[in-house]
DNA sequence: CTAATACTTCGATAGTTGTCTAATCGTCGT
DNA sequence: ACGACGATTAGACAACTATCGAAGTATTAG
């Protein structure tokens, strides 16, 4: 389809994607925020996340599994709660995309 | 909706939701393409850019009035043509939203 | 064991998107 | 004026998405 068949433009399309959407890109925001800001550098609980939106439940949890498809979080599973954490190289593939584009 | 509502979440999401289809990132990426290494500095012929993909001219106009309504790129009639240019500020901002992700 | 908490899965639904064909518009050469 | 070429608009349709409520699963507290 492509000339410049990248390979990653697929890749980096589904990235783009899990984004988005701005309930979702909010939610990422914030998983990252929390993660950044306060003392659970080993990632959030999403407990605390869902209760900062005005979702329900069902549909955060299905925001969470697409940033989680896309590669963009982890999630793991700690007793009773979830815990998410951003997956840094993910950031870096779309950043590294972007910065072919300088001087363009 | 969201805690941190930044304001500009809804304006980002648009521009990635924009980049989102793979057509559309490959269209945009080739519209860059070829500012960045021919001698169209001033903006590239879509008709060049139909004759590369295998979709009919009516998609093409579609994604790349997407592409125009994020604000990534601008098209201006000349003659006959149309040519596009990438606006390299609406990818500076998706930059720097990402950019503050670092060390999350 | 039971109940509560913290999600997740299922099923439904309204709305959105990508793509096409057919028709139209705008510009140029003759 | 006409026809060819380049591009857009209109209309249609299948596929996908965001969201919800209800029901299910997993883990801990009592």
């Amino acid at each position: 389809m492509s000339p410049k068949n990248n390979a990653d433009t697929s890749r980096i399309a589904k990235i783009m994607k899990a984004l988005s959407n701005e309930n979702r890109l909010n939610l990422f925001l914030e998983i990252a925020r929390k993660q950044r800001t306060e003392f659970e550098h080993d990632g959030c609980m999403i407990s605390d996340i869902m209760a900062l939106f005005d979702l329900s439940a069902p549909t955060i949890s299905h925001h969470l599994k697409e940033l989680s498809n896309a590669g963009l979080i982890s999630t793991e599973r700690q007793g009773r709660f979830v815990v998410a954490r951003i997956n840094e190289s993910t950031v870096a593939e779309v950043e590294g995309m972007l910065a072919t584009l300088h001087g363009a």
